[in-house]
DNA sequence: CTCATTTGACCCGC
DNA sequence: GCGGGTCAAATGAG
C-alpha cells in the first residue's frame, strides 16, 4: 500500500517538478526571445504536466492512496485549459480528465487515465507535435462500438524497464481529424525524464512509424549520457538531435527540454536545476537487469520479447558508439562541452 | 537476423 | 453471452 503511495507521489513530483521547470524556462524565452509557437508550446506542456499531476492527484484520492485533494473542484479542465491558448488553432490539442465514468472495472482502477486529443491536418498530418520522445510498441487493433479500430499501445520499456504505461488511439466520432488518445498509467521509465509529459501524439505512430527507432536511440543514448555525467555534476546532457522524422516534436522537444544542465546553465542560468524526479530517475536507471530478473521469476512467456529486452539492455550500452547519433557533433564527453555548445544547431528557438 | 506490427484467439468483467 | 482489452504466432520491414 505505502509503496504505491509512494510511487504516485513520486509521480506527483515529477509532474510537478517538470511544470515548475518548463515555467521556468518559459519565462527565461520570453524575456531573451520574441514570440513563437515554441512559447505556446512550451506553456501546453506546463498545463499539462500540471493537469497530470492533477489527474494522479485526483485518481489517487478516488483510491484512497493517496490523501490529497485536488486544489480544483470539479473538472480540472475547467480552470486549467489546454486549449486556453490563443492559438490554439494551431496548437488543437484539448487534455481532459474522465477518470469519474472510465472506470468500469475496478481493475482497471489501478492505473491513472486521461484523455487528448490531437488534430490531424493533411498537410503535416499532425497539428502541435507529433511525439513526446515516448517510444511505445502497437500490441492490439480492434474494432469495437462507438470507435472505429482503436490502436493499443504500450510501453515498448514495459519489460525492461518494467514501465506499465499503455495509450489507447482511435478516431473521433465528431470530428474524423481528431484523434483521442486515452493514456493509462504514467511512464516509470527513463523515457519520461526526458520526454515531454504530453505524450506521443499516438497518430503519428499510425501514420508514421519510423520514429520508434529513432526514439530508441535517442532514449539509449541519454541513457547513456546521463549515466556518464551523473557522477561528475549530478548534470546530464540532452544534445539536440534532429531527426528526419515527418514531424518535428522530438527535435523540437529535444531542444525546448534540454534535460538541463550544461546546455541550461547556458540558457537559463547556473541556477536552474531542473531535478526531475530523481528518486525516480536514480531507481530506473539501474532497473533493467533486475526487471529482467523479474521477469524470468515471473516467468517469461514471450521469448521474442525476452530476447528484445535484452536487445535493448545491450543496446543502451552499446548506442553511443554505434547509434549514427553517436558520432554527432558534440561532445560525448561532457567535460569536453564547450559552454558555448552550439545548443542552437539548427536553430534553437529561431 | 532483429524487431515492430498485424490480427485472430483468448481472457475477463459485466 | 457480449464487449473491451490483451496475448502471441505469423508476417513484414529494415
Amino acid at each position: 500500500m505505502e509503496s504505491t503511495s509512494t510511487w504516485e507521489q513520486q509521480m506527483l513530483i515529477n509532474e510537478l517538478t517538470q511544470g515548475m521547470e518548463r515555467a521556468k524556462q518559459l519565462r527565461f524565452y520570453l524575456c531573451t526571445t520574441s514570440p513563437s509557437e515554441a512559447h505556446d508550446l512550451l506553456l501546453q506542456r506546463i498545463l499539462s504536466s500540471y493537469e497530470k499531476a492533477l489527474s494522479i492527484l485526483k485518481w489517487s484520492g478516488s483510491t484512497g492512496q493517496l490523501q490529497l485533494a485536488a486544489p480544483t473542484s470539479g473538472a480540472p479542465e475547467s480552470s486549467i485549459s489546454v486549449d486556453g491558448s490563443p492559438r490554439s488553432e494551431e496548437l488543437n490539442k484539448t487534455f481532459r480528465e474522465q477518470q469519474e465514468h472510465r472506470d468500469t472495472s475496478k481493475k482497471r482502477k489501478m492505473l491513472p487515465l486521461w484523455t487528448e486529443q490531437v488534430r490531424v491536418t493533411s498537410e503535416n498530418g499532425l497539428e502541435g507535435h507529433n511525439d513526446d520522445g515516448y517510444s511505445w510498441r502497437k500490441y492490439g487493433q480492434k474494432d469495437i462500438l462507438g470507435a472505429k479500430y482503436p490502436s493499443y499501445y504500450r510501453c515498448t520499456y514495459r519489460h525492461v524497464q518494467n514501465c506499465w504505461a499503455t495509450k489507447q488511439v482511435q478516431r473521433s466520432d465528431d470530428d474524423p481529424t481528431v484523434f483521442e488518445i486515452t493514456y493509462k498509467g504514467s511512464h516509470t521509465c527513463n523515457q519520461s525524464n526526458n520526454a515531454v509529459q504530453p505524450p506521443a501524439s499516438p497518430e503519428n505512430q499510425e501514420l508514421n512509424h519510423k520514429p520508434q527507432q529513432q526514439n530508441q536511440m535517442l532514449f539509449d543514448l541519454r541513457a547513456k549520457l546521463r549515466v556518464n555525467t551523473e557522477g561528475l555534476d549530478n548534470k546530464e546532457i540532452t544534445p539536440h538531435f534532429s531527426f528526419p522524422s515527418t514531424f518535428a516534436s522530438v527535435d523540437f522537444e529535444s531542444r525546448i527540454f534540454p534535460i538541463s544542465t550544461l546546455a541550461d546553465d547556458v540558457h537559463l542560468g547556473a541556477n536552474s536545476p531542473l531535478v526531475v524526479s530523481p528518486a525516480l530517475s536514480e531507481s530506473n536507471y539501474f532497473s533493467a537487469s533486475s526487471t529482467y530478473e523479474m521477469k524470468r521469476f515471473r516467468g517469461v512467456h514471450n521469448l521474442q520479447h525476452l530476447e528484445s529486452d535484452i536487445a535493448e539492455i545491450v543496446s543502451a550500452h552499446a548506442s553511443t558508439t554505434n547509434s549514427p547519433i553517436g558520432g554527432m557533433e558534440f561532445p560525448i564527453d561532457p567535460v569536453e562541452l564547450d559552454p558555448n555548445f552550439p545548443f542552437n544547431v539548427q536553430g534553437f528557438f529561431t
